[in-house]
DNA sequence: GACCAGGCACATC
DNA sequence: GATGTGCATGGT
């Protein structure tokens, strides 16, 4: 796929977006976890579902040592399935999970540390072609818990970057991510807080049923805005 | 009780 | 290629 030919009013447009959010909420310290492996399964777990819920089944697969490769393939499916139980899909989540510690532990060790050393492109397309890992799941793995330079676009992003008139309702993820990769210097701090500047503003107000007031970015929206 | 949440795979046309 | 459906829990 083509990467769009880059222009200064988009660029200055994330720029600024990126300024207001961090004005109003300081550094996110995006994404939340103890080591790079509880961030992937992490990434695995929120797919459709709120934090709050991810929360709760990552505490029980503390609570329960689950939360390393080995310890994960050995378990039981009822024990794996009870801990997930409250990130819901628990069912296929336990599946995609456990499919994930299988690879990581036949080419790596069990050690993401190892599987990052990998250059980029082909992790990228490693990690997609296991099942249950789409393009956003693999992007937060890459870039929370490899550090690679990838930026992760996720519903809110697209709803945000839409509504502000940057991009169709409708683009597909590959061509939003090529947008912002081009407009947004590529740098790990920044993607990271970028993405996680996102979820903070997204799940304040951007929901489907728009609720603007009080939003870092209200103010970028033109004053004939719909939202507005 | 309805609606929603940071997806993904699969079936069907 | 586009569109629809199942998967499941917890918060509002």
């Amino acid at each position: 796929m083509n990467p769009p030919r880059p222009d200064r009013w988009t660029a200055a447009r994330l720029a600024d977006f990126y300024r207001r959010m961090s004005a109003h909420y300081g550094p996110t310290h995006w994404w939340p976890g103890d080591t790079h492996f509880e961030i992937a399964v992490g990434a695995i777990l929120t797919q459709n579902t709120a934090w709050t819920n991810v929360e709760k089944a990552i505490a029980n697969l503390k609570a329960a040592r689950l939360l390393s490769p080995k310890a994960m393939l050995a378990a039981s499916d009822d024990a794996l399935e009870t801990a997930l139980r409250p990130s819901g899909y628990f069912r296929q989540k336990a599946k995609r999970v456990r499919l994930f510690c299988e690879h990581l532990l036949k080419h790596y060790g069990g050690s993401p540390k190892r599987m990052s050393a990998r250059p980029l492109p082909e992790l990228r397309e490693e990690l997609l072609a296991l099942h249950g890992i789409g393009p956003e799941t693999a992007d937060d793995i890459l870039l929370y818990a490899c550090g690679k330079p990838v930026f992760v676009v996720d519903a809110y992003t697209r709803r945000i970057l839409s509504r502000h008139g940057l991009v169709e309702p409708n683009i597909g993820y590959e061509p939003l991510r090529a947008l912002l990769e081009t407009h947004v210097a590529p740098d790990l701090h920044t993607y990271r807080e970028y993405h996680g500047l996102i979820v903070w503003t997204g799940k304040d107000f951007c929901h489907t049923h728009p609720r603007c007031e009080g939003c870092p970015l209200a103010p970028t929206l033109r004053p004939d805005h719909p939202l507005l």
